[in-house]
DNA sequence: CTGAAAAGTTAAGACAGATTAAATATTAAG
DNA sequence: CTTAATATTTAATCTGTCTTAACTTTTCAG
């Protein structure tokens, strides 16, 4: 049986090295692509929520929504979001990712997924193993706990 | 044998669920203490490089040492930073983390472990030991690539 | 139809953070 | 000692993001 002591002291270490790592290279994506905190936070929520309105994006982000009207409209003219009029209220827009707002998104998890598969590079086939089963129950774990883990899927449901 | 289309498949649907759910908790982070991106990837460099200068700071976050210094100068006056003399070169200061900035980050760390101590609630002992060995085991393999992915003592070096 | 509520945009003002350029203080070279 | 280089700060300016308030359009309740 393993100790809560030693589960808990590997649970931090492997945090800590984990956080220190995306820490450097989420900054320099960033960088790079020029965004701020707040923009990065809406393209996620719509990369794994999908498309909503502009009051749903403030209310996830906490400010008013004549912000997330201003943010949103930077990202639109940045080729980032496709911004359309609610065909069943017209009030209402609904904001969306572009192909390339996507892909944005798909390149920055790609390169988390791709630092995790160099780690795995160093280890013994046995360990890889170790650590498929080790993901896959924590993946399960965190959608059986919060559903809204999934990312949404990209295409309409062309039934 | 563990084919290597089920483990890059296993690894980015792990990376989807915890990057979107880090993303969440993360931004909700950055608004409640009131941080922007530079400011917190200046405290986490901080945190696991211990004590530098603005200069270091800036070339970390690609910034001019002028923002840099007005970036800390902030964080001073919030008390999440001190800034002294260097003794050997006083041109030179040398920026750390205050008490209160340590606790800052090590409580935004400790969130991340809540997080996935959770997650093995709901699964078997079993489970928990391979999870426990395959976290070990990506923990040795990134600080073996990369050895400054480990945090950096609080304390000065008694002795 | 009329008025209230809702969704979003626009405008004005404040602040953070970036840049460049200039200034200060200290160190290093000759 | 003088000059050049280094480390940081300050000033002026620009951009981005936030807020509040005012405004438009559309929906919904009577």
């Amino acid at each position: 049986m393993t100790g809560s002591f030693h589960f808990n002291d590997v649970l931090r270490q492997w945090t800590e090295v984990f956080m220190g790592r995306s820490m450097r290279d989420f900054s320099a994506f960033m960088r790079n692509s020029g965004l701020s905190m707040p923009q990065v936070s809406a393209l996620y929520r719509l990369y794994y929520r999908g498309q909503c309105g502009v009051t749903d994006i403030a209310d996830h982000l906490d400010v008013s929504s004549a912000a997330a009207s201003q943010m949103i409209e930077r990202l639109v003219q940045q080729g980032l979001l496709e911004r359309s009029e609610d065909p069943n209220d017209r009030r209402a827009k609904q904001i969306a990712l572009s192909p390339a707002g996507r892909e944005l998104m798909e390149e920055s998890i790609e390169a988390r997924v791709r630092w995790m598969a160099e780690l795995t590079t160093v280890l013994s086939p046995e360990e890889q193993d170790t650590i498929v089963a080790a993901l896959d129950a924590l993946t399960s774990a965190a959608i059986r706990l919060d559903p809204y883990s999934q990312a949404h899927e990209a295409g309409a449901a062309t039934a």
